[in-house]
DNA sequence: AAGAATATTTAGGTTAGTCTAAAAAATGTT
DNA sequence: AACATTTTTTAGACTAACCTAAATATTCTT
């Protein structure tokens, strides 16, 4: 139905909506994408014409109706492709973003309603994402970042925001992972690093990973 | 590492050379992949200048060692794909064909072995064919056509010529199934129609059916 | 073995998606 | 408000994979 590119833009586009406000520039897009911004106004204006987006020049994008459905579909399929990959092939975390990006793409409706019933219609996937159902509509459960927590208090480690290899193996070095219940010890005034305390042990996190973690307050 | 097309081209060779001899044709290639026989001229000169088949012009083309591995790689990887789609998510052998087409050309050799394992190495896909192991190697089974069988004997329905959606769907209604005990009965002289019998039944298959089903002699 | 028929290749064009360089619009600064 | 900077768009070019039409090889027929 959609092209490869067709299917990246609007998943990008849809990413950057939620985590800026509406309307996505397109430096924004293009540097996430990796491309020229040249590209992605020549896409912004195909997607345009089949109405995937309301484009304004010079105004940015947003996503229209259909927009939004389709890239939604897109990251169901690739978030279920997640789940398969580590619950039934044995991958781990850090590896499959990759593979996904190539699975997200097939083709089939048949096929994904299928996947998700053999996986038992799982609800996020190993990053902690949730996974939009056929219609769409996921669970988004709500997450305070690592350093918006007061100090004293714990989380259940949720999700993350930056799912890269590197990111993830630094989380597997440091014995952290999803479902972790983190105490919040001390945020350093000074340089904004996190004392954290786990179950098991206690650690030093930068600004910058604390940026990335993303915890379910608990008492 | 290689593209969708020229993989395509690859397993397209790869079939016709087991098919008919060596040295394929580009009309041949053209009618089986369709597309324009000029188009296949463009791709033949591709694929040679990056040493995947040896094409000499107007003498038709054969995959160089290079060639036939990669065109394996691509056969092992569509094979295993319907062996999961059929034996995991529960699809029917002749609802598989088209999705594998698009699987087959996922790049990553780990899912590949991955599936492999999870899959407990199967031999065989669903429609019979063998599955090359990582190194490229299968077990061909000695096969015999229907029409070439004595009267009288007996073989095990072990694989099928045409595996597209209608011709397995002719089987499945006639309660025809891979590993199926089938006698042959008579051959009719006139009109080449064949009457065979199963452990459940009897029933006559035209030449052309005939012609598309393998058996495995047992005495 | 010459002409007809068929198969294959070449020449030149199209589309999707990318790029660079230049032009135009928007934004920031004083 | 005028100029400088940044962002975005336009113009024009490139590649992969396809196409049509024309040219050239090969094969078939007699």
């Amino acid at each position: 139905m959609y092209s490869q590119a067709e299917e990246n833009y609007l998943k990008c586009i849809y990413a950057l909506e939620m985590e800026h406000g509406e309307e996505v520039s397109t430096n924004l897009i293009a540097s996430k994408i990796k491309t020229k911004a040249s590209s992605v106004t020549d896409m912004l204006k195909k997607l345009s014409a089949k109405d995937l987006v309301a484009y304004k020049k010079y105004q940015g994008v947003k996503l229209t109706e259909r927009g939004r459905e389709t890239a939604l579909r897109v990251v169901r399929k690739h978030r279920l492709w997640e789940c398969f990959l580590v619950q039934k092939l044995d991958f781990k975390w850090d590896e499959v973003h990759e593979i996904a990006e190539q699975l997200e793409h097939i083709e089939s409706d048949l096929l994904i309603d299928k996947l998700d019933a053999f996986l038992r219609f799982p609800k996020t996937d190993p990053h902690g994402d949730p996974i939009p159902d056929k219609h769409g509509r996921m669970i988004i459960s709500e997450t305070v970042k690592v350093l918006d927590m007061k100090i004293g208090s714990s989380g259940i480690l949720t999700g993350v925001r930056d799912s890269s290899g590197p990111f993830l193996k630094y989380l597997n070095k440091k014995n952290l992972a999803l479902g972790d219940k983190i105490k919040v010890i001390d945020i350093e005034p000074y340089d904004q690093s996190v004392h954290i305390e786990t179950r098991t042990h206690r650690l030093v996190i930068s600004n910058n990973v604390a940026e990335n973690l993303y915890l379910r307050n608990v008492k």
